[in-house]
DNA sequence: CGGCAAAGTAGACGAGTGTCTACGACGATG
DNA sequence: CATCGTCGTAGACACTCGTCTACTTTGCCG
């Protein structure tokens, strides 16, 4: 009956499993849980002893550790966005260093010929932390709009906050002068929700992946083109001088 | 135990039922399907019994008119799209007189002034419609990320369509040498999967409304803008002379 | 060593599910 | 009138599910 999925873990078997094996009952369960979401179908329709069989545990054990599915759901988003919000930063500073700081007195056509590269940069770097994250990726846009209200909010806190953190370094890069404080934050948003699109289609056809990452490319530089040209048309226009 | 969801529609009772009751089986397993994805759970995972009963049926109805639950998620989604796209085209036209064209001759900035009008009735009129259909605008963005390749497909289908109509519209309003015909398309894609976005949180937190209204409105002209800006920055500047 | 709480297991319960085969109603078409 | 295909119904099958109570294992702390 036993088929393949997961090892009988609790008296004396091998305790390294296949890959990277979580060893608490919690661990194993949040992972079984992501994977299963990730590949047959959303988390809160999930069934409990479906998780427990993958996780190679007794059903009862779920009780010890969780008593809604939200409940889980919301410990595996928590865990993940931590680790994704930190890996994004990390990634996300480390080309940006204070030469490339761009200049506020420079006109804006060299500001935004510089700001390609970066954001260039940037993509890239994103898209290639997503194919490091694929599940955890995957779940999360699905679960942003999915049923549940709590992991709905959940996501949306986690998204706001990678939106925040973005919006803070584009602030550092793109002087305050040239675009509304505010809007960079909107910006912010607009981006991480598209590139989760984008990230799925990334993901599901590696065929068009070069594609997709120069269409992103594009979208940004398009959406920072607008926040400027809506702010001040002046200063583009004073460039022509 | 019949509690009150559906009512025995088989021998001899009632035949108009509490809101524009759907007659045929068929049509009435739909209908029940789609109310009970945007309120329950995910299309792919209602019960083929859940269905039935909200539809007032027998469970065995199902086989006659679907055979999966893709099966009826495909035609929910194609009678959905054709009303849906149709509606908008309509109520999108309406709006616009051959008087309200822009005239390719004036310069971008009155233009983009012009377009500024355009949009807020656009915006509005989308969130109208909207409105008018919750339920398939939730299961809608729920299903553009669900679990199901069948339904992805169809409602990515669906809403690059939709983006090409308002493609072809903005085309008609701004003329194409101030905005690279194929960034138009993208443009238009990416408004529609925000404005997916947008109707969420409208349908859900009524109070911020007008908030949000004025939120997308100033998204959409930020992408003009900065579809136009990328373009041609000269021309912006020419203005200046 | 003794005890104790946390973690995991075992088995059983009623309820709900997908699917199968068989049967009744009904409107067309000949 | 007979017949046939469509639509809806009825009952049953084996299965999975969530939840409950009771038991065993494990590791920790004094």
């Amino acid at each position: 009956m036993k088929t393949d999925s997961g090892v009988a873990p609790g008296t004396a078997t091998l305790r390294g499993k296949a890959a990277a094996a979580p060893q608490t009952g919690r661990q194993r369960l949040m992972a079984a849980a992501l994977q299963l979401a990730a590949t047959t179908r959303s988390l809160a329709s999930l069934g409990l002893r479906e998780v427990a069989r993958q996780a190679g545990l007794n059903p009862n054990t779920f009780y010890r550790h969780f008593k809604n599915f939200d409940d889980l759901g919301l410990a595996v988003i928590e865990e993940l966005a931590g680790e994704l919000r930190q890996g994004l930063r990390e990634r996300r500073r480390r080309p940006l260093g204070d030469a490339l700081r761009l200049d506020a007195a420079k006109d804006p056509l060299e500001l935004m010929r510089r700001a390609e590269g970066i954001i260039q940069e940037s993509v890239a770097l994103v898209l290639e932390f997503v194919t490091e994250h694929q599940q955890a990726y995957v779940v999360g846009i699905r679960e942003l709009h999915g049923t549940s209200p709590v992991l709905r909010g959940a996501l949306r806190k986690v998204f706001d906050e990678l939106a925040t953190d973005m919006a803070e370094d584009m602030l550092e890069i793109v002087p305050p002068q040239f675009v509304d404080a505010q809007a960079v934050h909107g910006i912010a948003a607009v981006v991480i929700r598209e590139m989760a699109f984008y990230s799925l289609d990334y993901l599901e056809q590696p065929a068009r992946r070069d594609q997709i990452r120069t269409e992103a490319q594009r979208f940004i530089l398009m959406l920072l083109w607008g926040g400027m040209a809506m702010r001040m048309p002046q200063v583009l226009a004073a460039r022509a001088r």
